[in-house]
DNA sequence: TAACAATATCAACATATATTGATTTATCGA
DNA sequence: TCGATAAATCAATATATGTTGATATTGTTA
């Protein structure tokens, strides 16, 4: 039940669904990349990444400093299925804008 | 978007989950037999059972005063896959007790 | 119509969750 | 080691949601 309760929880925010959509449509992100994409302050994006990770949505992979958060494979069928349902919905993403501060962020 | 929110905050509750897995395990309750079988106050069911209705995982059929829900059918592919999910999991159904009060809920 | 029963809704309160700005932690390069 | 940068965490506040007891609504029956 616990675990069942902690994915859907995670779906249950705007914010994360918009996130977990953007990360899905173009792949690997830095935070810094979604600070840009996305027009949210860090401690928000930070929040929303670490609920959705630990929901078992995404996975991060650490280059130095940055972060790099991408969605979780093999993701289990309710998970795969709720991500299936985000893919229909009707959103419109904001562009994708790499963090130009440095090169690191375009790998 | 908002229907999606609308269906995942409806399954972010454990009271709501237990009872979405009663009325699929038992069929057709009314309210009275709820009450009895898992010792909530009324209101409370009440409020809960608009919001799985509102969410599209149950139906309300009246039968003079009596309510009796049942789970809508058919369910969309999203909504039947967390049902499946909630049928899944590790949660001891209190017994089914009904409303011993008047013959009429033993339909 | 009046009394009653089942259910729905309301108001007050408690708890959970989201947002923000500030602070902390971790890593890199000079 | 000392800044500088990316990201995580914290503290304060605002908003949303759940619980309860009281009240309103709806339908039934005498």
């Amino acid at each position: 039940m616990d675990i069942f309760l902690q994915t859907v929880s995670a779906l249950n925010d705007e914010t994360r669904v918009l996130l977990l959509r953007f990360i899905d449509a173009n792949g690997e992100c830095c935070v810094c990349d979604l600070q840009n994409s996305l027009e949210m302050i860090q401690s928000r994006l930070s929040r929303h990444l670490k609920i959705l990770k630990d929901a078992g949505f995404l996975k991060v992979q650490r280059k130095g400093t940055w972060a790099y958060y991408s969605v979780r494979t093999p993701l289990d069928r309710f998970r795969l299925e709720a991500l299936e349902e985000i893919r229909h919905l009707d959103i419109t993403l904001p562009e994708f804008k790499n963090c130009n501060t440095n090169k690191e962020c375009e790998v």
